[in-house]
RNA sequence: GGACGUAUAGCUCAGUUGGUUAGAGCGCUCGCUUCACACGCGAGAGGUCACUGGUUCGAGUCCAGUUACGUCCACCA
């Protein structure tokens, strides 16, 4: 039961390590920038954030990516997989904006310039964690070519690419209604924005018409932005506002006559019929404005208090604090007609979690249109195919109705606009902040890669969504905008592999920055990985104690709060599974579904990993038996085994290759991993290995030959997925003469190693000693003692018996017609006698003989039945038919002989 | 409010174009100092395939509906 204190035992924390050293110092991850790119096979990570631990999420795509990069290797491709960070603007800032306030200072206070080379400091001193972690992982990329979305280089591709499509006419500023950030203090795309359910009160307010003549009530979950508002809107065809539209209401609490408009968008059966409309801070009231021609007021700033001046009793006080003033004042004034406790969705900003506050203000947009339109033509026409089909929809449907993106931040950590300002006046003032806040009509504008010449040009403060520059990552990577070797080998890259959640925000914007600047799609596939949730379906949070810290079932660990068996109990700690066994298990667990975390299957795959180690010792020391020239010679399997277990092995092993490669190409990585581990314990181990322990090794050269054949051939299609014990293995079983597996070549398919009729004996070989061990079992016969026996079956040679004699523990005899007391045993081709005996109690066995009987009765019965029926032999095919009938005259010789 | 997805053994999941005795791993039971491996070996038990109806000679698989859960999209104050 102890997980230590075992020599012999296989330690992936302690030989992983030192095997990716191994593969390092052999330069096994380098590619050539000057290859045919007919050759290459290129995959361009998923930068994680700089400030980013690896998560699940990160762990299992690093897995799949370099089972892909790991195959296409060994197939002879020239490999790149380029890997490095993404600068992550918001996370970042917020980083070293936290670290700031514990010093007692703050980026304000220490100025713009000072803030970004505290950042880059900061950046240096924690910024190489995940790639850390992802070594740890095994992942095979190209370590010495790091890649950060803020080098010089890349600077140049975005800035590059701004200006471009500020001159196409694509980039523009605008003053919208924006999603305001109070947490960041920024402006987000509709990207970054999760609604969320929150109950809120819902009032009624009476809106006095100017007249005098009566209220006109309106319902509203936020009265604070009352003081914007700039009209009351109703729906034309409400007989109960017949007459209304086109008078006007007097404001309460500041006295401003709005005008009474009618427009569709009111329903007539939701709250009163009547809607405030404030297109200052509510997006349906910003277009029902623009429809109607309104202004647009604000009371609301963007550190969330009231201004405007419209109210000087609120004036400057927070929202929430604004809310409850300003409902006790309408109350106090008689106003209030009603409130009533309202559950709704509301947005909140995705990485403050603060509420959004849709604010009017002034950004830089981008028009979406002209670029989505090739996009979805290279995904409906097959440039780019996403797997699976259903998000190839999705992609379409959001594409379709592609919206503008709001480009800029208010943020300091990023790629800053390159923009200039300078006044129409030629007035230079003091303080550069006045050309920034002039109005626009005031001040000329330069875009482009460097400042303009002359004096009182100010730059624009904000820089660009971090997902503008995460969009080039595939070609700016590669050094575009020059041609670079690296970029005429590698693009289009071979795949993305991503979680679905980032399919617009990254993969869509990628294939539209790629066709526009780099002349083709960024990638030829695309494969959506699933989801891996918590183990009881939450989502996987730190916050939540549902979290898993991939390191932590790596090399040790605590288990999250969430595996406890009973709630606050102590979970215990993961014991050290090892990179290959984690691989393994995330591979084995993944999906195009959202799918849970399952422990298991990484104990799973530390069984692999252990049980494919004791193999190779096995072999290793038969090897070591077996004469120089034997352990030397490569199998040649067309050369003609005299060994049909021989023969066998070289069959299955060349089908598995195959199949698993297969698998890999279509993206089913559990059934690659899943159809590994059956074959090495269902197959090598448990009847390879056994069915050879008879044997002599050193006067047996085909032994040596094809036992370190099998295992060779084994541990390269396994490499892809447990990359560590794999290559400690090849080393172990001397193979690494011709240098590290990570390197090896995979032969090209080879029919001549493929033997069907080696495989069909095996099987029938299993099965008698499979119907042997059983009958034992059931007759509580002691596995030891051999048994006399005769096997009166077809399709059994010499050597054929000769296994099934040893595994099965049988004395066998030739059949002699002695038709005496026995026990007989249904067989592949006959049966397998045992007569009467110290163990063999033919009485005894009869019980078992009715049972099996009853149940041959039932089947012949229900085939019988089947087979008399007019419809089911006229209507069902052929070979249908046909081969019920063979299973019923099988089965009726089996009654007989029973 | 729309769209999509999922319900199969105690748990996590497979199940090809419908073909008749529905699989795996873990867990469980029984047996085993079998000379690579107890993270092992051998043998078992365990499922009216969520529910209702339909199509068909035949349905876990196809169709319709119901229920439960999940994800995404969406501007009802």
């Amino acid at each position: 039961m102890s997980e230590t204190q075992d020599p012999t035992r296989y330690e992936p924390s302690e030989a992983e390590p030192e095997v990716f050293a191994r593969w390092e110092a052999a330069g096994v991850f380098d590619s050539d920038a000057d290859g045919d790119p007919a050759d290459s096979y290129s995959i361009a990570i998923p930068p994680p954030n700089v400030t980013g631990a690896l998560h699940m999420g990160h762990a299992l795509n690093g897995s799949i990516q370099d089972v892909l990069i790991r195959l296409n290797r060994m197939r002879g491709r020239n490999v790149r997989w380029t890997i490095g960070t993404d600068h992550a603007g918001i996370a970042t800032q917020t980083k070293v904006e936290q670290q700031l306030a514990a010093e007692g200072t703050s980026r304000q206070e220490i100025g713009r310039e000072a803030f970004l080379e505290r950042t880059q400091a900061w950046r240096r001193q924690y910024g190489g964690t995940i790639i850390g972690q992802f070594r740890r992982l095994g992942v095979s990329a190209a370590y010495d070519d790091e890649r950060f979305t803020m080098d010089d280089g890349y600077v140049r591709a975005v800035q590059e690419v701004f200006v471009a499509l500020f001159e196409q006419g694509l980039i523009y500023k605008g003053t919208r209604l924006v999603n305001w950030d109070p947490g960041s203090r920024s402006a987000i795309s509709d990207l970054e924005v999760e609604d969320r359910e929150v109950t809120d009160k819902l009032y009624e307010i009476a809106y006095p018409l100017s007249d005098g003549s009566g209220d006109v009530v309106v319902a509203t979950v936020r009265p604070e932005t009352m003081l914007a508002d700039v009209a009351v809107a109703v729906n034309p065809q409400d007989e109960r506002f017949a007459g209304l539209v086109g008078r006007t209401v007097t404001l309460p609490l500041v006295g401003r006559e709005l005008p009474i408009i009618g427009d569709d968008y009111v329903k007539t059966d939701f709250g009163t019929g009547c809607l405030k409309i404030t297109p200052g801070h509510d997006p349906n009231d910003f277009e029902i404005g623009q429809r109607h021609g309104l202004e647009s007021l604000s009371c609301i700033d963007e550190a969330g208090r009231i201004t405007g001046g419209f109210a000087a009793d609120f004036e400057g006080l927070p929202v929430a604090e604004a809310r409850e003033a300003i409902v006790a004042a309408l109350r106090a004034e008689g106003r209030l007609r009603g409130e009533e406790e309202y559950t709704h969705t509301v947005p909140f900003s995705h990485r403050s979690g603060e509420r959004i506050e849709p604010l009017l203000s002034l950004q830089w947009f981008m028009r979406m249109e002209e670029l989505a339109r090739p996009a979805i033509d290279a995904v409906r026409d097959g440039r780019v195919r996403i797997h699976p089909e259903s998000q190839k929809r999705r992609y379409l449907e959001w594409l379709e109705e592609i919206r503008p993106w709001t480009l800029s931040r208010q943020l300091w950590w990023g790629h800053q606009i390159p923009v200039w300002y300078r006044r129409k006046d030629g007035a230079v003032p003091a303080d550069p902040q006045e050309v920034l806040d002039a109005p626009l009509d005031d001040v000329e504008l330069h875009c482009g890669l460097e400042a303009p010449d002359g004096a009182g040009w100010v730059r624009d403060p904000d820089v660009l969504d971090t997902w503008f520059s995460s969009a080039l990552w595939p070609f700016a990577t590669l050094g575009w905008p020059d041609g670079t070797p690296e970029l005429r080998t590698f693009y289009p890259t071979s795949v993305l592999s991503t979680a679905r959640d980032i399919l617009f925000l990254w993969v869509a914007r990628m294939v539209m920055m790629g066709l526009r600047f780099a002349g083709d799609v960024p990638f030829r596939d695309v494969y959506c990985h699933s989801v891996i949730q918590a183990p009881d379906g939450r989502r996987m949070s730190k916050s939540l104690g549902t979290g898993i810290d991939p390191l932590d079932l790596i090399d040790g660990g605590p288990r999250p709060p969430v595996f406890a068996k009973k709630p606050g109990q102590d979970a215990g700690a993961f014991p050290a599974y090892g990179a290959d066994a984690v691989r393994f298990g995330l591979l084995a667990m993944s999906s195009t579904q959202d799918v849970r975390f399952s422990e298991e299957k990484i104990a799973q795959g530390r069984q692999l990993v252990t049980k494919l180690s004791n193999a190779v010792r096995f072999a290793v020391g038969r090897l070591a038996e077996a004469p120089e020239a034997a352990r030397a010679g490569a199998v040649v399997p067309r050369d003609g085994l005299a060994r049909v277990e021989d023969r066998w092995i070289v069959s299955r092993t060349e089908r598995i290759a195959r199949e698993t490669a297969a698998r890999i190409d279509e993206f089913d990585f559990a059934k690659a991993a899943l159809g590994l581990y059956d074959f090495v314990y269902g197959e090598l181990c448990d009847w390879y290995l056994e069915l050879v322990k008879g044997r002599d090794p050193a006067t047996d050269p085909d032994l040596a030959r094809v036992l370190g054949h099998a295992l060779r051939r084994t541990l390269q299609i396994a490499h892809p997925v447990i990359p560590f014990l794999t290559e400690e293995a090849w080393a172990w079983l001397g193979a690494d003469a011709d240098g590290l597996l990570a390197a090896s070549r995979l032969p090209e398919p080879d029919d001549a190693a493929l033997d069907p009729d080696a495989e069909g004996a095996i099987e029938r070989v299993i099965a008698v000693i499979t119907a042997a061990r059983s009958w034992r079992n059931a007759a509580n016969v002691p596995p030891g003692p051999v048994l006399a026996a005769r096997l009166e079956a077809e399709g059994y040679d010499a050597d054929l018996r000769e296994h099934v004699a040893r595994l099965a523990r049988l004395q066998l005899a030739p059949a002699d017609g002695d038709a005496g007391d026995a026990v007989t045993i249904v067989v592949p081709g006959g049966q397998l006698v045992l007569p009467a005996g110290e163990h063999v109690d033919p009485e005894a066995d009869r019980a078992r003989i009715a049972a099996r009987r009853a149940n041959v009765e039932k089947q012949i019965a229900g085939l019988e039945g089947r087979l008399a029926n007019e419809r089911f032999v006229s209507r069902a095919p052929a070979e249908v038919v046909a081969a019920e009938r063979e299973k019923l005259a099988g089965l009726r010789d089996e009654l007989a002989s029973l």
